[in-house]
RNA sequence: GCGGAUGUGGCGGAAUUGGCAGACGCACCAGACUUAGGAUCUGGCGCCGCAAGGUGUAUGGGUUCGAGUCCCUUCAUCCGCACCA
């Protein structure tokens, strides 16, 4: 017998497929359509386990859903532009563009080696012209629409990177990708204005049944949506008011001071000239150079000074004495808060650390009355009291109640509020979609006309080690004419946040081709939604909330007929080695390349898939990696032994007299054939599909020994045993289906359908028990009524010996499983 | 601090609806074949025990004829958010 040679077989059918088109796909109204999708990755250079986990998920969906009669898309493309591609320019001399394309290639050969179904044709890559042509069209349509702008504020800059960072991108108060802490500068910079969506981003999460719980948790806790008062209170000898925000309006009697944020607007002209400048100044200017992470910890020490100023309760006419503090942040609500110690806990500790009165408004059972006796800030249900008219009222009437009296009195409104921020996408940086935006001395910034695209990132330039983008350096580039009046003007030489060119990449892979717009009506209303989008929890608020943003505005402007791009989400876990994440600084790192030089395409797939369930962390384990190995050989041999004896078979009806490990084989199959089909559909979990795959194929293993062969039976198990492994590991099972007598390929099949029938059974054991303990089993006939199953119980002679003594009280029959017979 | 998840053999993991805990695989042990075995095949394999049997799913309690699964307690680990007014 030929040995299993996978080196031989892989290449064999890989250039087969592809010489075939195999996997290319058109829409097909004829058809259901499915789109299963990974997350397109970053062209580092080399694939590592991570990679290959996902698109082996991937592969498996796709290839099972064409078995049921899916029309699959299945794409793959690169999310190119990124700033290590600048870096290795500094590094190494080499052109961030001939570095990317030279990084795709290599990649993209290791991927083929993997023997995945992706339509190559479709393949994008988001830093080529025809690509960023539309993403520049997104901003231009985004601008158009009003939801690109350009303002000036305090943005988080990352000194190493060089550029401004999202707030998304902000991780613990460091830059996500370098871990360099991150600085506050201020800036002029564009913004898309998602917080325009806030409100249905959140809506719509209740849309998606398909999303792991923890995604949307993390997106609804990201959006921060809060419901409360905002309203305006007088300063005392000034014209000016300040509003604030508040959640508990209902604790607006408890007010005893007042806090702005250092950075508010207002501080500069409150302490003005007066004897409590020099202080303010001197304490505004420490907390402004403080980094993020000691500004925003939480066990950070709280801080304020008193500007000397009073504002007034509109409530009750109190004169509340305004400070500044550490703790109020200028970029939530309005950067000013009512201070209520009594039922706040930051508010409580401040107050106590700077002798600030602290007055109970809400009256819990069995909470103190007096502020004296508060051990800490009560937060908990209660009554109103010290609140005037509005005494007596919960917690949840108080609020009502006084917002609606401060909107009779015009003093305030009831509002909403939300944490998330509109997204900053300028970066200073060469390696990303150029701003298509320029501008005039006259006319200001004027939107670049959508003919006039792509505005074309010039490719020869020159990388010096100013830290400073080089297109600040291309006359070439920024050097241009005013698009409205023709004189001269400057270009933006700022790029696009990468997050903007994969927020739209699964629109393009339904019309990769498309030329006059970013893809045809016809191909997203046939593929959109993505039906299964595949990849790792680390996107799940950054990229995952991008895009359905560019879904929900594409959807505005009539260009998608979805709202929500991902119906279904998988998060996949990590591949850990030695119980962490794999990486060179560990030296723990596993390349696929060598694996599947070593054991090939299939087996590395199908350990990835075996060894864990796809949500859950994996472990690399060598030695699982050989079992993988060692099972597609079993396979190998069991089948190729059967293969003359298959091939000289003509199909039959029916498979003849059965005797017992006849019955037991066809059993088998089928029970099989219905389990991998759930564990795939319903649960994805591929790790006990597999293992039911294994005792298939132990099972007919087995049968060799039968005294009697059944030709078909055996034809029938090894038919089955390929058609259900042949989306985990694909070439192996290509090459047996060919060997034992079939001419078309077998991933053209139909996915097996189980026969009720065979799974029939005429006995079943069952299992006996007294008092919950397992004592005796026994096999009775698969009909046997309840009466017949509780008497053949009591008839058995361990369970007699056994009751010798005891009474019985009760007997519990569960039919096709148990007797428990309850004594004592 | 808040929110979420997870705790099962030596290891990865299974038990889908409250009904035989440990499927499948790895490791290990014994045997067969063999000049040899890191190939292959057969058998064993939670723990205690020679056995009968007992015991066992992080902890302590509860519901139930019956609990890995449901409820409560405590602990541990991981992830996310973290002065959000």
């Amino acid at each position: 017998m030929e040995k299993y040679d996978f080196k031989r077989i892989e290449a064999k059918w890989q250039t087969y497929w592809e010489a075939h088109n195999f996997y290319r796909v058109f829409e097909d109204p004829t058809k259901p359509k499915y789109y299963d999708l990974e997350m397109f990755p970053y062209p580092s250079g080399n694939l590592h386990m991570g990679h290959v986990r996902n698109y082996a998920i991937g592969d498996v969906v796709a290839r099972f859903k064409t078995m049921q009669g899916f029309n699959v898309l299945h794409p793959m493309g690169w999310d190119s532009f990124g700033l290590p591609a600048e870096n290795a320019a500094l590094k190494h001399g080499i052109p961030p563009a001939k570095w990317t394309y030279s990084n795709i290639e290599n990649m993209k050969s290791q991927l083929k080696t993997l023997g995945i179904s992706y339509d190559w044709d479709r393949e994008v890559a988001s830093c080529k012209p025809d690509y960023y042509k539309f993403t520049q069209w997104m901003f231009l349509k985004l601008y158009e629409k009003g939801l690109a702008y350009k303002r000036r504020a305090a943005v988080n800059w990352c000194p190493s990177c060089q550029t401004v960072l999202a707030n998304e991108q902000v991780v613990d108060g460091s830059c996500e990708r370098c871990e360099t802490g991150v600085v506050k500068r201020q800036l002029e910079q564009w913004f898309f204005k998602i917080t325009d969506y806030a409100q249905r981003l959140l809506d719509d999460l209740e849309t998606l049944p398909g999303w792991p719980e923890k995604v949307k948790t993390m997106q609804r806790n990201w959006i921060g949506r809060s419901e409360g008062l905002e309203f305006s209170m007088s300063i005392e000898d000034s014209e000016e008011q300040m509003t604030v925000f508040t959640t508990r309006a209902d604790t607006v009697f408890g007010v005893t001071y007042m806090v702005l944020a250092p950075e508010h607007p207002l501080v500069e002209q409150l302490v003005a000239g007066r004897p409590e400048e020099a202080a303010v100044k001197s304490f505004v200017d420490r907390i402004r150079r403080l980094s993020e992470i000691a500004r925003t910890s939480s066990d950070a020490e709280k801080e304020g000074i008193f500007t000397g100023r009073y504002a007034i309760n509109p409530m009750n006419g109190e004169r509340i004495p305004i400070w500044l503090a550490n703790y109020v942040l200028m970029d939530y609500g309005t950067g000013a808060i009512m201070a209520v110690p009594a039922h706040d806990q930051r508010d409580f500790d401040f107050a106590r650390k700077y002798e600030i009165p602290i007055r109970v408004v809400i009256q819990g059972s069995d909470s103190p009355s007096n502020s004296n006796d508060l051990l800490e800030a009560y937060t908990s249900e209660g009554l109103m009291v010290n609140s005037g008219p509005f005494n007596g009222l919960s917690v949840e009437d108080g609020q009502k109640s006084i917002i609606q009296h401060m909107e009779k009195q015009g003093w305030g409104h009831g509002t909403v509020n939300f944490r998330l921020r509109d997204w900053l996408i300028s970066r200073q940086r060469y390696w990303g979609a150029p701003i298509p935006i320029v501008y005039c001395p006259d006319c200001g910034a004027v939107a670049v006309p959508e003919k006039d695209l792509p505005v074309l990132l010039p490719e020869d330039v020159e990388f010096k080690p100013t830290g400073e983008s080089p297109l600040n350096y291309v006359e070439s580039f920024y050097h241009t004419t005013c698009p409205c009046c023709g004189q001269e003007a400057r270009r933006e030489t700022d790029t696009m946040d990468t997050f903007v060119c994969s927020s739209w990449y699964f629109d393009r892979f339904c019309s990769p081709h498309s030329d006059a717009l970013p893809f045809t009506a016809e191909a997203v209303d046939y593929w959109m939604p993505v039906d299964q989008y595949i990849g790792g929890v680390e996107h799940a608020i950054l990229h995952l909330m991008y895009a359905r943003f560019f879904t929900k505005f594409l959807f505005d402007i009539n260009m998608l007929r979805c709202q929500e791009p991902f119906t279904n989400l998988l998060t996949q876990g990590m591949v850990l080695k030695e119980g962490t994440k794999m990486s060179k600084t560990k030296g723990n790192v596993v390349s696929p390349e060598e694996i599947i030089n070593t054991y090939g395409a299939d087996t590395a797939r199908l350990f990835i898939l075996f060894a864990s369930p796809p949500e859950r962390d994996l472990e690399w384990s060598d030695q699982g990696v050989e079992g993988s190995y060692r099972f597609l050989n079993r396979v190998w041999r069991v089948v190729s032994e059967y293969a003359d004896l298959i091939k000289g078979l003509a199909d039959v009806d029916g498979f003849g007299e059965l005797d017992e490990a006849a019955r037991n084989l066809h059993y088998k199959t089928h029970a099989t054939i219905k389990k991998v089909s759930d564990d795939i559909q319903e649960r994805f979990n591929f790790n006990t599909a597999l293992s039911a795959i294994m005792e298939l194929s132990n099972t007919l293993s087995s049968y060799r020994e039968a005294p009697q062969a059944n030709p078909a039976l055996i034809k029938e198990a090894v038919v089955n045993l390929l058609l259900l492994l042949s989306p985990f590991s694909p070439h192996i099972c290509e090459e047996l289906w060919q060997a034992v007598g079939f001419t078309q390929s077998i991933h053209l099949q139909k996915w097996p359908v189980f026969d009720r029938e065979a799974l029939h059974k005429d006995e079943v054991e069952i299992v006996l028990q007294i008092s919950g303990k397992v004592r005796d089993r026994l096999i009775v006939p698969t009909g046997i009524s309840e009466e017949e199953l509780r008497q053949a119980a009591l008839n058995s002679e361990r369970i007699q010996a056994m009751l010798q003594g005891k009474t019985v009280v009760k007997v519990i029959v569960v039919p096709g499983k148990l007797v428990n017979i309850v004594a004592h």
